[in-house]
RNA sequence: GGGCCCGUAGCUCAGUCAGGUAGAGCAUCUGGCUUUUAACCAGGUGGUCGGGGGUUCGAACCCCCCCGGGCCCGCCA
């Protein structure tokens, strides 16, 4: 939207001679190197380059409050201090302009650390009006949708995002420094698996063929085992058609790692050590608030057993649940699960009962073998499978298997995941040739995981909905 | 998919219960002010009340449909 009185502010920029869109601006200093250290920069000349948030005048003395990605700092013009010619840009610029500074490093009279300006440049003149200074920007529609306005708007929201870059960046060093390897597995792929859900279509011209955006890329990372690397990760957008809400977005992140000649019991301690260090590394303690209530990452974490767990707290014991029982069991629970087959009662069981108790950091161990076409059995026990998710505040934040690299036993749960997708279950992914060919050719002992970037920033901003931390989330096309 | 709530000026919101000339603050425009910082003072501009239909002499307000958003529930390892 053109506000037609800046639009003719900047016809008069450029009636005069001034370019009001320049091609660089040499931006010497940020606003918190200034405040950080202003008793050694007092009376120093820099220039600094930002966002005007708010201009405010006494007859020929002006305060213009600065915005740059550190922060903001005030600017202080007068007839004094200020080149003629700067003065008079004054009545071209508003709100909203993005302004080059030079000038002296000083304080006002009533102490706020200011850059009294010498000289200022116009660095893009702005055409659209301001979102409000006082209340900022709170219908989340326009957030979301028009998300540079936010970010001027609401400066709590850059913070987020910068939490976000220092969780995946920590990530990457955690596991760098391991001897990780970081790749880049296909998303568009010809087949999909890894994970249940259903998948978004795509058509690939070149190809002439339907194509899928991958809802994991773990059978590709198990592929790099099989081939010798040892250790690998991918931070992987995944995409699954499913309903929006506030935990979950169709287009999501996760970081899958895997490592060769692990088990679950060393990625839990993997895991343990990475949780609870970046927590450190962030706020410097393990314990956090979360919703008003104290998170602790101290590690050892807690574990319990799911079949377990789930029959303490509902009776039911489903780590021999037959299908017929699966349908008696939802009726009786009032559980309305898409497929009452035993894996989806099963789940709806431990959401229900065992889920809601969840609060601090909590691995949920040996899930029922049924539930884990991609899982070695649990030692001593083959009802069960060696497999843990990483649970914080109520919220599934991963996912770890010792990996299946039986090729026999892993055809045969192909297979069954095949039935149950025949007989209605959307979400049961088709069988993988390419994947099964590959595992024959032998798999180390792998263990994998992953963990949900998105949600773990939500927790480390305490935000309850995974939208406040993509930065562009989906929203329905306006019409 | 179900329930509840919201949509009024660029932004933040009153006004809807109980129908009767469209409101405030900020922003913006004009003027004043040489240490302000939600600056202040004076005076202006600015509206398809989300869209469409209905009831009515008269609708931002009541009814219906639609669009967009939020929260909760269901579904989603």
């Amino acid at each position: 939207m053109i506000d037609k009185f800046k639009q003719e502010k900047l016809r008069k920029m450029l009636e005069t001679g001034i370019n009001p869109y320049p091609y660089s601006f040499k931006q010497e200093m940020h606003a918190d190197d200034i405040k950080n250290d202003f008793e050694t920069l007092k009376g120093r000349k820099t220039s600094i380059a930002g966002r005007a948030m708010s201009i405010r005048h006494m007859g020929q003395l002006y305060f213009i409050d600065i915005l740059d990605s550190t922060g903001k700092i005030q600017v202080l013009l007068s007839p004094q201090m200020t080149k003629p010619e700067s003065m008079s840009l004054l009545d071209l610029i508003d709100m909203g302009d993005i302004l080059g500074i030079h000038g002296t490093i000083n304080k006002s009279k009533r102490g706020e650390i200011s850059i009294e300006a010498y000289e200022i440049t116009v660095l893009s003149k702005s055409l659209s009006p301001m979102p409000e200074k006082f209340h900022g920007l709170s219908d989340t529609e326009i957030r979301y949708r028009k998300r540079h306005l936010d970010l001027v708007a609401n400066p709590e929201v850059r913070k987020f995002f910068i939490t976000r870059a220092k969780i995946l960046n920590y990530f990457r060093k955690f596991l760098d420094s391991r001897g990780y390897i970081e790749f880049e597995t296909p998303i568009l792929q010809p087949t999909y698996g890894g994970a249940n859900a259903e998948p978004f279509v795509t058509r690939y011209r070149a190809l002439d063929a339907d194509f899928y955006l991958r809802v994991s890329d773990e059978l590709y990372l198990k592929r790099l085992i099989i081939g010798g690397l040892e250790k690998v990760y991918e931070v992987s957008k995944d995409f699954r058609n499913e309903d929006i809400d506030s935990t979950h977005n169709p287009e999501f992140t996760q970081v899958e790692f895997y490592e060769a000649y692990k088990d679950y019991n060393d990625f839990m301690t993997m895991t343990e050590e990475l949780l609870s260090s970046l927590v450190k590394e962030l706020f410097g303690t393990f314990k956090i608030t979360y919703q008003g209530k104290e998170l602790d990452f101290t590690p050892p974490f807690k574990r319990i057993y799911w079949v377990e767990e789930v029959k303490r707290l509902s009776g039911i014991d489903v780590s021999t649940l037959t299908d017929q029982e699966s349908r008696e069991v939802a009726m009786r629970e009032g559980l309305k699960t898409s497929t009452f087959n035993a894996y989806h009662v099963a789940d709806g069981l431990f959401d229900k009962y065992v889920k809601p108790n969840l609060h601090d950091p909590t691995f949920v161990l040996d899930f029922p073998a049924y539930m884990c076409p991609l899982t070695k059995d649990k030692r001593g026990n083959p009802k069960l499978s060696e497999r843990f998710e990483v649970f914080i505040a109520g919220r599934e934040e991963g996912n770890c298997y010792s990996e299946l690299t039986d090729p026999i036993e892993q055809r045969k749960k192909f297979e069954d995941q095949e039935r149950e997708r025949l007989r209605g279950d959307a979400e049961a992914p088709p069988s993988d040739e390419e994947f099964l060919e590959a595992i024959e050719f032998g798999m180390p002992p792998t263990a994998g995981i992953g963990l949900s970037i998105d949600r773990l920033a939500m927790i480390l901003t305490d935000n309850i909905s995974i939208k406040e931390l993509l930065a562009f989330p989906t929203m329905r096309p306006k019409k």
